[in-house]
DNA sequence: ATGTAAAGTGATAATTGTTATCAGTTTTGG
DNA sequence: CCAAAACTGATAACAATTATCACTTTACAT
């Protein structure tokens, strides 16, 4: 893989986002900051990067993917009003990985796992 | 919700199914079985059952959604020789509702978890 | 430095899974 | 049996993503 200078402002600006962004989101930034850049390069990179294991895909959370910077193994929490998306520490499912390969005798590179329901901020506003 | 011979058929052919269907397979086997149901309402049936919960809607495996008539908590594992869908008992990871709602105080409604890797006989068969 | 092959880019067309629309049909409860 | 609500098939529309292609950059051997 060559360098390239869309692919470094990309990571850049994947890693600088607090949120996880999408490719649209990134793509919108970069275009404020008077990039010329394609979405499409947006696309490539973002999923050459993933397929690289340089940044995480995060698929399944509503119709659009989402991208990110950090590689740590993590899981997602999606707030289902406010559509933020919340880092999850991986203690909350100790040994699935190894509990899961001795039950079934299957090969596991990866696993996700995604929560779905409405986050503290969100449950403030309600009351 | 009203009665339709149509959604019968539908939950029918996912139940008969061992597999985790995606609408557009359904869609086939119907066709094939001569009837003259539409794509559409294949994709109307499949996710109103969903969304009452008589049925469950897998997504974030590769780009289409699949479903599966077990309606029970559990988790999916994805070959990534073979493609196909596997159940993972929940059993896998104890109390990780109650662990992260206790973590994080948010709530949770539903959470998925999907891993990928090679299944037995796909290792078999590499040998 | 320079030439060349491989990799990357922007612009946009194409693809794909899914949903919306709408005129006509089926179901339901009084 | 009748009207209102729900449902259907056919197909157009949509939105996210990927493919295409002529052109530009990068890497690196000479």
């Amino acid at each position: 893989m060559n360098y390239s200078k869309q692919r470094e402002i990309i990571y850049k600006t994947l890693a600088d986002n607090v949120v996880h962004p999408s490719a649209e989101y990134i793509y919108e930034i970069l275009k404020e900051a008077d990039s010329k850049i394609s979405l499409a390069t947006v696309y490539r990179n973002l999923n050459k990067m993933a397929s690289c294991g340089h940044i995480k895909k995060i698929e399944g959370l509503e119709d659009r993917a989402h991208f990110d910077h950090n590689t740590f193994e993590h899981y997602h929490f999606i707030c289902q009003k406010c559509g933020k998306i919340y880092d999850i520490e991986k203690e909350v499912a100790p040994e699935i990985v190894k509990k899961t390969q001795d039950k079934t005798g299957f090969t596991i590179n990866s696993h996700d796992i995604v929560f779905h329901g409405i986050c503290l901020e969100c449950k403030k506003k309600e009351r």
